[in-house]
DNA sequence: AACCCTAGCAACCGCCTGGGA
DNA sequence: TTCCCAGGCGGTTGCTAGGGT
């Protein structure tokens, strides 16, 4: 048997939130103030989870939300508190004013990771990628020539894509499937085996 | 013009944690 | 000490818009 269901899911909408759901939801929340999420759908009138009034309040709703793209500097500020704190969202959005946890989460997972990837750091590390299995090799080869392509290549990337990590080198386990380092974009600044990103330019 | 693919984002799900009884 | 509940969190899914063929 499992966890009983935060809420009656028979007679509670999914999905989108219509405007007029936003409207009860705001109005309810400027009246009484936010918390007791259970009771809130019921008595804001809302045929909605607490859960989901919570999330659509925190994650779109709220007056103090920042929208929009995120600036470079926040970009910085996610890689290197990630680069300390890993996947805690929350907490790294305590750092970022007017963004939530749900947003830096997908602005991770869309944007900084794969340009962390296309630089050959491991997003999850933060270390420089050294022998990428064959579908990551193929996938980042695709993504070259998606860049060559289209010509967004900038002179920093295409001054340095053929020169290696000289910082790194295959681990010694066998010769037969080591692989050579991947072609970086960039000459990636290492201190003490950790990747310095300050001198990381992100764009 | 129609179809397909991909990126981006909102929302959901299930687990974890802390507090109160 | 144990159990229950509400809130919080991270991972994942699903929808939609836009671009490419």
């Amino acid at each position: 048997m499992g966890r009983s269901p935060c809420c009656e899911k028979a007679h509670t909408n999914k999905g989108a939130w219509t405007k007029e759901e936003d409207d009860r939801l705001v109005a309810y929340i400027r009246e009484h103030g936010e918390g007791c999420w259970r009771s809130l759908p019921k008595a804001a009138g809302l045929l909605r989870c607490g859960k989901s009034c919570r999330l659509r309040w925190i994650n779109y709703l709220r007056p103090d939300l920042k929208r929009g793209n995120f600036s470079h500097d926040e970009d910085e500020l996610i890689v290197k508190l990630h680069s300390l704190l890993g996947n805690k969202w929350s907490v790294i959005a305590r750092s970022l004013p007017g963004r939530t946890d749900n947003e830096i989460k997908n602005h991770w997972n869309t944007h900084i990771r794969r340009k962390l990837l296309s630089r050959g750091i491991d997003p999850a590390t933060h270390h420089p990628i050294q022998a990428p299995p064959s579908d990551f090799a193929a996938s980042f080869v695709k993504e070259e020539v998606k860049h060559q392509k289209e010509g967004v290549l900038r002179q920093d990337e295409e001054t340095s894509a053929t020169a290696p990590c000289e910082h790194y080198r295959c681990p010694d386990l066998n010769l037969e499937l080591c692989m050579s380092p991947p072609p970086f974009h960039q000459q990636l600044p290492v201190n003490n085996g950790v990747l310095d990103y300050r001198a990381i330019e992100m764009k």
